[in-house]
DNA sequence: GCATATAGTATCAAGAATGATACCGTGGAA
DNA sequence: TTCCACGGTATCATTCTTGATACTATATGC
């Protein structure tokens, strides 16, 4: 968050709730945090992965992440760069909430997509 | 959402992760629906329930999530008015992510909040 | 010498989300 | 007669977020 959308400092009862969303409502946050539970990824294997998000973005959501502990950096000194990315420990913590939206999409994707083939408000 | 933040259509493998996360990213959305879970509400009580949130926002969020197809609404014909929200069976099958989300908040807000009774960089 | 791959950055612009404030109708209570 | 509660709406302004595009350094292979 560039600047918290979600504040983190109000406690009223949704607070645990509100703190835990605010750290994945990037664009392409949880998308990442859900690649990388599979493993270690380097930047543009992310891109790669991440497809629509541009290197800008990838950049900033994941130095986002890594500024609140989610995710770790490693990079080698060599040329070309390599740097790996990988979920922290803490970011391993997020893997039921992840689990749960995948769950969640999987099971309710029709509603909002495909349901015959394309989305009523989509234009075509 | 005005517009969606997270497209529904791509399906790249994060796919229903970001569909699901797109439904409660709005700023106020998963802490109303938390509170939803405890039980039918009307507007003020939600009002007096999510501090800080301007109605014209609360009006906004519930209008989405309504159309979302999470919330049902429920109009009284009475003056005063009296209006009611309830979490729709869609909405319930939400829990599990609203549940998650809660206990990490819970197990983690130590970590940017108030780890020795108050925030630091809270002036008072 | 030249292009390639990697992991980004810089700059500008647009668009979306949120906030502040004031306002509405109505019926009952004071 | 005036005021209040309720469930909002309207309008404007601001701030946040995201996108588009071009650009960087350097070792290696051709």
């Amino acid at each position: 968050m560039a600047k918290a959308r979600h504040s983190r400092f109000d406690c009223t009862p949704g607070c645990s709730v509100e703190a835990a969303i605010g750290l994945i409502d990037g664009k392409w946050k949880s998308i990442i945090l859900w690649h990388l539970l599979s493993g270690t990824l380097r930047f543009n294997e992310l891109r790669r992965h991440v497809e629509n998000c541009t290197p800008r973005m990838l950049t900033n959501q994941l130095r986002e992440m890594e500024a609140d502990g989610l995710i770790t950096r490693k990079v080698y000194a060599q040329v070309p760069p390599k740097v790996e990315y990988s979920l922290s420990e803490l970011g391993r913590t997020m893997e039921p909430i992840l689990r749960a939206l995948k769950a969640w999409g999987d099971a309710n994707i029709g509603l909002y997509g495909k349901p015959n083939g394309h989305d009523p408000r989509d234009p075509a």
